[in-house]
DNA sequence: AATCAATTGTTTAACGTTAACGAAAATTTG
DNA sequence: CAAATTTTCGTTAACGTTAAACAATTGATT
């Protein structure tokens, strides 16, 4: 392994000169810095990141915890942060909390102990523990996807309250009635605000909100695609004839409801109309295209990004919050049935 | 920041008392062991893996470089990766190599600095310096996706020479017979292999082999949209009736025909077959469900995790190559023509 | 010629951990 | 009961880097 003073020795200096000099110090002769730049580049010398971020907390790394990475509406984001981080000189490290708050937590400590200069974390909980562990610690945070309850944060999110009632009003306006919402962990602040928009846009065109309409844990295509194979079969407490539209919290599972629709031989948008949440790239290209709710994922990652870069070179002042409008996207999924 | 020293100073014994009694060593009475066990656990410490990692060299970190991240075939890939890790307490470092084989080197540069302890990697070409300089260093190193030409590496990868065949076989039974290769660069080593079972196919079907009909650099979704774009409006040295099916290197490139042909108002499978490559999880929902050769991701994934752990950990003995086979899924985007 | 300032380079001490070694206390042995 | 042994804990020196303090050489100024 070529180290420092590998390269001091070679040059015939003092390592520290060769320190001073990759890094470009003014107080080394312009010629002994291109003489020992050089060597380095001929000897693929690296940095020892390790050293460095332990001696000078600076390790240009900084770590991503999100929900499923598996996700394309996750990965989308990551990859826009991925693309901000490496204009600066940046490397992330990824984490999968799995939506699961004791997980995000073992993460959270991980990132620290590998020394990140700073997170982006899609908060599993509005009032974890966690957030003020966070916050408490040194290590600058942007907190996306949603927000936690407080002031005194970096966040970046979209609101899901007026995704929700957009995607419900949308559906009445195509004449349903009895819109079955798939929301996902109870916990999830998205999903309380996206349950409160639904409750808002039943409330505003006088529709009654039946609470066994709405069902918890769907996030993810095989939670999904169970969930409404039970509720086809009829073992479910919720029963195929209560509904005539769905509203979702992700794309992936309205591509559940249509993997278990198709088994069960229902049509959509036929039998059933589907909202999806996210617009992710290859909805458009599905059987039928899926009508969604767009949520700008790329802006959000280079925002957040940006935001955390910011907060890091000291550049920037207070706490901002950055709230992105979502947009409806009409595709054939839905049918009127007025 | 809590460290051993500070464990130390709460806990009235020396610093590296700690640091046994937190690595567990039996020369420290079990009682204090304890003590100090819960008490790092109550002050939430997480050991400092840049220290660890400058001394021991065991950051218990592994990189992993591909070719796409955004992709959904590597994104199975790293998940599969990812779960193996989580289970052996190891981190993963993802970088986007984007094909391109300087960024590739830039990237094992940083992982090498970052103190990994191995690396997964789609390499991106098959004999590239980069290969030569892994092997010369002392990371470990699981080549995925594709094989470099030497026999004393550990890498998993599928037959992709068969994966190709058996999509060029699968539709010259259909009745075509001017089948178009939308291939990704030239210098991969997967579309090399790709070339030539497509190659294999026609020889052995008796059908000429006709260069024209092979385009290279069609990996990713737009510049297969733009490709396809320019060949269906003409613009393109292959004429849009120079051809009744198409073979790619990869899914997304066959939602990239999906989508410019949509444009053009080409209907699939009527005017143009297609089969695709990956059978990433969303194909089968396709308008129409795409044709597709499965590539075992998952299983990829997780067999090179566990070499690379098995290597680091000295177990297991010699260099293995495993070819994983593909598998050819009938769906609707193929019509028969005879 | 003596002084001072600028220029250029070196010495040294950290950062938090591991691991080899040393030392003290507790226990066993003859 | 002294000596030998075991148990238990402390000292110390790295790992490769940064950065502050220090030293040496040169050039300019009085």
């Amino acid at each position: 392994m070529v180290t420092i003073k590998r390269l001091a020795k070679e040059a015939g200096v003092s390592f520290s000169t060769v320190a001073k000099a990759l890094n470009n110090d003014e107080t080394i002769n312009i010629e002994t810095r291109r003489r020992i730049q050089l060597l380095a580049k001929q000897l693929n010398y690296r940095p020892n990141i390790l050293a460095r971020g332990l001696r000078s907390r600076r390790t240009k790394t900084i770590g991503v915890i999100l929900n499923d990475l598996q996700s394309p509406f996750y990965s989308e984001i990551y990859k826009a942060i991925g693309e901000i981080l490496d204009h600066n000189g940046y490397t992330m490290f990824l984490a999968d909390s799995k939506y699961d708050e004791k997980l995000e937590k073992e993460n959270i400590l991980s990132m620290i102990g590998l020394g990140v200069e700073g997170l982006i974390i899609s908060s599993v909980s509005e009032m974890s523990d966690n957030i003020d562990f966070l916050l408490k610690s040194l290590v600058k945070t942007v907190f996306i996807d949603n927000r936690p309850n407080r002031s005194d944060i970096n966040c970046v999110y979209v609101d899901h309250f007026v995704a929700s009632s957009l995607a419900t009003n949308y559906l009445i306006s195509m004449g349903h009635k009895d819109i079955l919402l798939l929301n996902g962990p109870k916990n999830l602040p998205s999903s309380c605000r996206y349950l409160e928009g639904y409750q808002k846009s039943l409330k505003e065109e006088r529709l009654p909100f039946k609470e066994e309409l709405v069902v918890y844990d769907s996030i993810g295509l095989e939670q999904s695609v169970n969930l409404m194979d039970q509720i086809f079969s009829g073992n479910h407490r919720i029963k195929p004839n209560a509904f005539s539209a769905i509203v979702t919290l992700s794309d992936v599972s309205a591509i559940g409801i249509y993997e278990a629709s198709h088994k069960h031989r229902y049509s959509i948008p036929d039998t059933y109309s589907v909202v999806g949440y996210d617009n992710i790239f290859f909805t458009k290209y599905l059987n039928p295209a899926l009508t969604t709710i767009h949520q700008p994922k790329e802006q959000t990652g280079s925002l957040a990004a940006n935001m955390l870069l910011d907060s890091i070179m000291e550049r920037g002042g207070d706490e901002v919050q950055v709230i992105l409008s979502p947009i409806l996207i009409e595709r054939d999924s839905v049918k009127s049935i007025k």
